[in-house]
DNA sequence: GATTCTTTTGCAAACGATTGCAAGATTCCT
DNA sequence: AGGAATCTTGCAATCGTTTGCAAAAGAATC
């Protein structure tokens, strides 16, 4: 009696078993007060809210989850294609981790981070899915990894993908249309004058290819020579090298180039400027994405905007629908052309 | 007998237990097959590990940890501060993330992110660590809540923080000796023919005001003039206003400027640019932190380097120790200046 | 071949929360 | 007051793995 009441501030309460003791109930009806369920007495539940506060009591997530096979968290996983240390730095990637965060939290899900090279574990994405700890999963980028995921999505309806949308697909997938966004900036960089273009990336990673494709359309359109490929890797040391040798090679017979991606686009711009070549006025350039950094350089850069946030929104939104058991079609964003001085 | 190998590819083996009947053990011998013990007999094991790979079999890892006590699980915190927007483009965090990620992954632990408000939620970290979901913690960044963390480090030891060390304090912090660097600063400030240093970032948070007290050790033993703080927003949008107002304000009351990031630096860079003022030759610049754009700014950014993949394995591997048992001590880095052409 | 040691296995009790079912306590009617 | 209807509660099984203990099987010894 007095007892319970001076021991209770000394006692660990951990388990449910625990406060069920201290307020003399059974687990069964602790349980119903914290989840909030009308089956339990006001008063009761009362009782117990306090008990618990003044503990600072929270259940285990982990025997919630086990018994109710539900986990509250969802993985988000990064595979890394070819070029390993590709999205390391890369500030789209994880501007839109950090948007997902905030979704992902808003509708009370915690989030599970993987970053996986597909090439040493083949079985990256079962292993995450089948280790019972998340309720669904979100990849973000398809990397060359669009075989495995089609496969996957047969079996596990949990899931969506950041990544280009390609006709017939059978995974759900957010994202940009790159195609239509590669059009824009081949337009744009013709409308200031450019005629021999390039395209600045590797267009393995098929967001890459789609962009790049879209520029093609254009050019052929047009009736301009085909576009040359500069293939890159996208981290910051390499690039810078492998730029300057493009350049130095064929930077007197192109007029345009379209960058992959804002992050290429000025580093791009740097070694223009160390060989020479004046932008716009020699060479027009044109990035992918819209980064802050876009609005950073000198001049600073015309680019192709993607709605990150709105992409993010979109990966949640669909996600958890699929979680409610609804069928979902894959959600394309429309790209914005944002012109500002490079071309 | 034919019937279990006919059926065995088309039944579904979810559990320990299905495996365990296709096998013909009991799930107590299939559990210390999987986990690779010595105890069990070599063929055995082979038969069951065959039988797991070709059904695809993983354990539920969420049974695993409720019975283990431990889920393999770490959990990564970044509590954002007065300015809500703060770090969700600052690529300092982020890359720290990435590294976190990778650094984990190589020791078998898997990565919770959560980003919270403090203010709106009060217990965050009790919240986070009472959960039963992680085995430890890294908070990213002190924010302005060391006294919390404080507390909570009194009763918790698997907890490490990214941030400043104080003296005495009693939370285990892996950081950048940011006094140090910024007396680095403004050292090359003055070297460089600066008198009337200007302090641009806020000086709230722990790290910032440290950055800002080492510059201010150099002005006062040099005898120079006090630096000028002048408060801003991390977050871009808001960022470039506030500066542009400063500079307008003040820009031709000093001729140098040490930025509390590099970030922030490039805007400054572009707002200098914008209000015509010549760098360095009107007015010097640092930065912090050494990220990508100081490289790419025009002309190139002087700036105080943090080795942030150094952090993330600090990070890591204190808190490992002290999962294990440890006592550890405060891990602080030396901060390196590099010097570019702002300054 | 009987006895003692090792290996290898199975049994069953945890881990901590949730929930269907049924019993006990209240309330409401007539 | 008696009985039906409604609220609250407790009981006990369950989620899927792990692991101490003891039994069974095999190997080694004399």
């Amino acid at each position: 009696m007095a007892d319970s009441d001076e021991s209770s501030a000394r006692v660990t309460v951990r388990t449910i078993t625990d406060l069920a003791r201290l307020a003399g109930v059974s687990p069964g009806t602790v349980s119903r007060a914290l989840a909030g369920k009308s089956l339990v007495n006001t008063r009761t539940r009362e009782k117990i809210e306090a008990l618990a506060r003044e503990h600072g009591f929270r259940p285990n997530q982990m025997a919630s989850g086990l018994r109710r096979q539900k986990t509250g968290v969802i993985g988000v996983v990064i595979p890394l294609g070819h070029d390993i240390r590709q999205q390391i730095s890369d500030s789209f990637f994880m501007t839109l981790l950090g948007h997902l965060a905030d979704e992902l939290t808003t509708h009370g899900y915690d989030l599970m981070l993987r970053r996986v090279v597909p090439e040493s574990d083949p079985d990256w994405l079962d292993r995450f899915i089948g280790s019972g700890m998340i309720d669904g999963v979100i990849v973000i980028g398809q990397s060359d990894q669009f075989e495995r995921i089609e496969d996957v999505a047969d079996g596990y309806r949990s899931m969506v993908v950041w990544g280009n949308h390609t006709e017939g697909q059978r995974h759900c997938v957010v994202g940009t249309d790159n195609r239509l966004g590669g059009r824009m900036a081949a337009e744009r960089l013709i409308a200031a004058g450019a005629r021999r273009l390039a395209f600045l990336g590797d267009t393995g990673p098929m967001e890459f290819a789609a962009r790049f494709a879209g520029a093609q359309d254009v050019a052929a359109r047009m009736g301009l020579p085909a576009i040359l490929p500069l293939s890159t890797h996208l981290s910051p040391d390499r690039a810078s090298a492998e730029i300057a040798q493009h350049l130095a090679e064929h930077g007197r017979n192109i007029d345009g180039i379209f960058a992959a991606t804002d992050t290429l686009a000025a580093l791009c711009l740097t070694e223009l400027r160390a060989q020479g070549l004046a932008v716009p006025d020699d060479v027009k350039l044109a990035g992918f994405d819209d980064l802050p950094i876009a609005r950073q350089t000198v001049p600073p850069l015309t680019t192709v905007r993607q709605d990150i946030a709105a992409g993010a929104r979109g990966l949640v939104d669909l996600l958890l629908r699929r979680l409610a058991g609804e069928a979902t079609e894959s959600f394309v964003l429309p790209p914005e052309l944002v012109v500002r001085e490079t071309a």
